[in-house]
DNA sequence: CTGAAAGCGCTTACAG
DNA sequence: CTGAAAGCGCTTACAG
């Protein structure tokens, strides 16, 4: 293939003189670019990264790691990321870590990163303090987003959980639901860690602001996934009476607890009212009233932040400033809390409306 | 941080021998790799990328190519395909199209991902003549999934859409429908090149050994998504007499397909029975009947038939010889042809099996 | 089994 | 605005 010395000698200049023209760094006279450009055009050159890279120090690549990108939160994270960076200039590496701890080490704890990537953008991603010492280590800018996963200096992208889960709970109560069962995620799962504490704690807040004690046997713990939804509810039905409402931590266990009842003969919204959070692409097909929340936005926006300190590739400035979140004492910025809001559909209906 | 030569001096020998030992290479004493082992581990050494494939002339990367990775199947075959690349070593490049012409043009046709990868995967993604000149200029390794982009010389991983289709039609037929609609993907979309014609072709094929003649009226195109499905079906009850069944493309149409008919008011499967292609992870949830195929399994099997020439970056060899797929005259391997299997739902049942 | 040295293809001070 | 030269940090023949 060509390399940039085959520019250089139809252009007529210096390699330096075509990197910089190729880069468009203004120190180039218009001729000379435009000569330049015409010679790597006829000759197809396209700059070797590995070079580039090695002998500019910067890689041009983000690393963007999800817990699983099959479902639907992630990947709409992942599709929007992708589409601002690559707009930007910059490749997209994409880890899943799938729930295997021995690849989150893998990906975390070593430094596998190291000059490998400019920035990371960890999603829904549990961190032990291990993983912040190698992640401090690694001294690279980073984003977060979804609450939990939080690193000292990086910015973060997400919704109020707690918020989101009172709002849930609260439209339940509103239809004049007493009964309420949550069914969220476990401690245990890898996925979920803090993410469904917070929507835990909001529903019991919103219990407790309606005079309602929560009651711990309307509480069932399982995986953050249409599976988790079905198993979750079915132990809930078997510990006795059902309840007249279920919230669901998001709208993949809310599917799963709709599907469970359906198999437990109970029929969805006259026996059972069901709430999910997130705002997925079937909802509306299932019927599913949940709170929505902007995955592509912060997805979008969690890109945005990590590329401004490191600048676009391609040398244009991003459309209209950013609003550089303000830090804390400590330098951390304050998390960008992005705006959810309820979506009523079919799935919920005042107990009783046989 | 700690370069090659740091780990040199401390482990008393060359860097060569660094790089060896590293790596894996046979050609080093076992005395001294532990040494430099001991040595790189003690000051944390991590390879430069960079540096590495600059020299080496191998990127230990691969480019996935997906239309859209928020869709069940795409995902599906990313995390499979992750799994199977990162475990040999090797980082995946996401390039997510989302419909978008100029993204197709940028990844595919300049010499973007010359230098950059090893390898690629290109999944369900629309070829033209101008692409395949640009990655036959490219000169590397590539496989395909899915059908309708047949690239010269690379394998193709996928299922046999006609026979899908005939199958999925078959169970409408065998529960004894005459008037069934077909529901599939727009010619002029992006997404859905092939598949959607092969999978018309199964559908009408079925039809006529039934001896029924395809109806036109019964035939409706839209985008392969929920949405599609929906408007399609929308499209269908407003000609007239509904069918008392449809098949859909996909189970994502499918699902828009039973979201329109609940809209208008008839019921799945009494009115009219639904089926799909797919086995979308929603699928049970929803009830729905359809030909399941095994993306996850595509993915994993392309990984592995890419990265077999290519050899693992980690040297361990795959378990178990992968099946190379023989080659036609052309020097073009034979399709690796996945099966599918008939999953009969609740959407599907009798006509007026009220 | 090991090392000295060249070279991978760029970018970046530095000098002009 | 442009060029000569050093250097980015590895890997790979080549020689021993």
């Amino acid at each position: 293939m060509t390399r940039i010395d085959d520019v250089a000698r139809l252009a007529g200049v210096s390699t330096a003189t075509v990197s910089r023209a190729l880069r468009g760094l203004p120190t180039v006279s218009a001729a000379t670019r435009l000569r330049v450009l015409a010679a790597a055009e006829q000759l197809e050159y396209a700059v070797s990264p590995s070079a580039s890279r090695l002998a500019g120090g910067r890689t041009g690549t983000v690393a963007v790691v999800v817990p699983r990108i099959t479902r639907w939160f992630f990947a709409t994270v992942v599709e929007a990321a992708e589409e601002f960076l690559h707009g930007a200039g910059y490749d997209l590496l994409l880890y899943n870590l799938g729930g295997r701890e021995q690849v989150r080490q893998r990906v975390l704890r070593t430094a596998n990163l190291h000059k490998r990537v400019d920035g990371i953008m960890l999603v829904a991603t549990p961190l032990r303090p291990a993983d912040l010492t190698a992640l401090a280590r690694l001294d690279l800018p980073g984003i977060t987003i979804s609450s939990g996963s939080h690193v000292p200096g990086w910015p973060c992208v997400r919704i109020d959980d707690v918020a989101a889960a009172r709002a849930a709970t609260r439209h339940l109560l509103d239809l004049g639901h007493r009964r309420i069962a949550h069914v969220s995620g476990d401690p245990e799962d890898e996925l979920a860690f803090t993410t469904h504490l917070d929507r835990r704690r909001g529903y019991r807040e919103a219990l407790r602001a309606a005079g309602i004690t929560p009651d711990p046997s309307l509480d069932v713990e399982s995986q953050f996934s249409i599976c988790g939804g079905t198993r979750a509810t079915a132990e809930l039905l078997a510990r006795g009476e059902p309840p007249t409402a279920i919230f669901a931590a998001c709208d993949e266990m809310a599917m799963g607890a709709i599907s469970a009842l359906r198999d437990a003969g109970l029929r969805v919204p006259q026996d059972v009212s069901v709430i999910g959070v997130d705002g997925h692409d079937l909802a509306g097909v299932l019927g599913l009233s949940t709170i929505a929340q902007p995955a592509a936005e912060q997805g979008r926006l969690a890109a945005r932040l990590l590329l401004d300190p490191l600048g676009g590739c391609g040398g244009e400035p991003f459309p209209g400033p950013a609003q550089p979140p303000r830090a804390d004492g400590d330098g951390t910025p304050r998390p960008v809390i992005l705006p959810t809001r309820l979506v009523v559909r079919e799935s919920t209906a005042p107990p009783g409306a046989h």
